[in-house]
This record gives structure tokens, sequence and C-alpha cells, in this order.
DNA sequence: CAATAATTGACTAAATTACTAGGTTATTAT
DNA sequence: ATAATAACCTAGTAATTTAGTCAATTATTG
């Protein structure tokens, strides 16, 4: 399980599509402008999520896209990794080099039971909890606010708004 | 809070240190060979691991790295934060592109509000858990806490293996 | 038929990852 | 002292990923 801008991406637009009260679909143009993703690369997502069934799409004028579930159905794990390439955590493989020398795959034994845990987390939460969690404790949610990680050194690297 | 190799590399170098019995410092070389990750690689990281304060170094022959605090002290996002560059989760910079239409940065505070819960979670989670889990030897359990609900109601959905 | 919007594929710049090479210091053992 | 050790540092580089452009095609609607 990988966390980049990537899943990022394309954890922001299922939401915009899980917020969309209308029933008819939404176009990724639409998405695009609203969430400031290029529109060519929301069609290489989007075209995963579709072939992970996680949306449905509908071509011609009004068309667009739709969740394929239910909001409560579609957790942040699936969509992450239905745009990401999985990668075996082991660098070994899993068998081959490891039984020499007994130390050799204990810690990624280890990495491999967190990185589980962390998956189960992110399986756990989905597009439901999300919004719902933001409608219920949020009256006015603008930009100023959005809370940031407080580890490290904030270098606050402005992101460049690269439209 | 990003979640990459680079990361699992970070974090599966910490929990060689962490396993170790001795109190005697462990060079890299030896990490290098264990966790099959290359030297300067390895020096590159615990560089960074070093200014965050999570190892200290003792130089010349038997010399090496040390875990500089005790592991339940050291969370596996203080790892990561270690060496990776932190991004600014919000594309729009946090202002300027924000005022003019009200639904625009809606769903970058939602995704906020999932990564600082992730962060949360991963920040719950210590070495010394890690190894505490895998050593099967624990009855604490003390990722639990972390674990509760922050979200709305929760299905507990069994990972699949998709790492 | 014309406009819309998904779908596909090939291609590219930029960034990041992972690693190599070659040095310099500080410390220990001989 | 000196030689070995191992951290520390700088620069560069190949591979990969990210993020995006461009240009076509296909299906649907009006």
């Amino acid at each position: 399980m990988r966390l980049t801008t990537k899943g990022r991406f394309a954890v922001t637009a299922m939401l915009d599509l899980a917020m969309s009260e209308s029933d008819k679909p939404l176009t990724l143009a639409g998405i695009s402008e609203r969430q400031a993703i290029s529109l060519s690369y929301l069609e290489q997502l989007f075209s995963r999520l579709r072939k992970q069934g996680l949306v449905k799409s509908v071509r011609g004028p009004g068309g667009g896209y739709q969740l394929a579930k239910a909001q409560h159905e579609i957790s942040v794990s699936h969509i992450i990794a239905a745009v990401d390439e999985l990668i075996d955590a082991t660098q070994c493989g899993g068998e081959e080099n490891c039984h020499g020398d007994e130390g050799r795959c204990i810690t990624h034994d280890l990495w491999a039971s967190l990185n589980s845990k962390i998956l189960t987390y992110l399986s756990g939460i989905t597009l439901a909890d999300i919004v719902n969690d933001q409608r219920g404790a949020n009256k006015k949610a603008s930009c100023e606010q959005s809370q940031q990680v407080v580890f490290g050194p904030r270098k606050t690297r402005t992101a460049e708004v690269l439209s």
C-alpha cells in the first residue's frame, strides 16, 4: 500500500463524485475544474477506477462518471489500490533469498505486518465516512483552516499553481 | 504524509536497529547486508534520521548507529516524516485560489482531514509495538488505542491481500 | 448530422527514487 | 604514529513514477 499524491488525486476526485447531490453523472471536465486536476490525468485515473469497478461511465452528452457502488461500500484503500501499481513489500520476493540466514526476513515480516495494519485501517474508511464526517463537524468550509501536518521542518513549500 | 518505499526502507532499517539485543552500535554495512539496502542509500536516510534526532551515531571502529530514544518513543510517522520531503496537501496553497467559488476547496479539506487521521494512526504505532507484536509476546496491543473509531460506523472489512 | 464526452494510445517534462563513486573526518586498535 | 574502521559528505546518474499534453476514436444525445 502506497500513499502518494496520485492516490490523493484519486481520492479527491472520488470525493467530488460522492458529494454530488445529483443522480446525473459528472463530467471529468467539471471535476478537473473544481479540483484543479488536469483533465488528461483524470482520464488516466478514471480509466483504472472504471476497470476496478469503482465508477461507471456514461458516454455522450450528459454523460460522465458516477460511483458504481454505494458510498459506504467504497473504501479509501480500494481507491488507492486501483490507481497505484502494487509492489511487493518484501524485496526478496518472499521465498528464495530468505531461508539462507534466519535474520534476513524478520524485519520484512515486521513491515508486512505494519503494512497490513495500515491497509486494514484505510479499508475501514469509506467515502460515506469522510463525507458525513465533514458535513457533521463543519459549518463553514474554507481553505484557510486546512490543518497542516505538524512534523519535521515545515518548509512550507507553497504549491505553485500548476494549472 | 506519504507512504512510499523510501519510508519503508527507513522503517525497516530502524526496525533492524530496534531488534538488536546488543547495546553496541550497529554499522550501516551490517544493516545494508541484512536488509538488502544499498549502503550509500542508507547513509542518506540515516543522515536525515540523525538530524531529526531519531538515531545517534558513533564514529570510528566499533562505531555505528543506535536508536536515540526508547523504542516506544519512536513512531512510524516520525520515521517516515524524517526521510520524506513533506508536501503541501492543498494544491491551492491555502489562500489564493479558493475564495472565488465555494465548492473549490471542500474536498481539499476532506482530504486534509483524512490525511491527519492517517498521521494520527501512524504516530500511534511505535517501534516497540511492532517488535512486540512480532514476538507474539504482546498482551497490551498498544495499537488498539489509536484504532478506535475516528469516523462514523466502521465495518471491519478484512484487508484483501494486495501488497 | 453535430455536439458532447468517454476512451485509447503514444509521447514528454519534471520530479523522485535508488544507487554509485569518491572523498573527508573521527575514532579505535596495533 | 599509523593503519583500519566507519560515519559523514558531495556530486552525479540511471530507473522509475508523476503529471501532463496531444491527437485520435467511439458512443450517445438532441
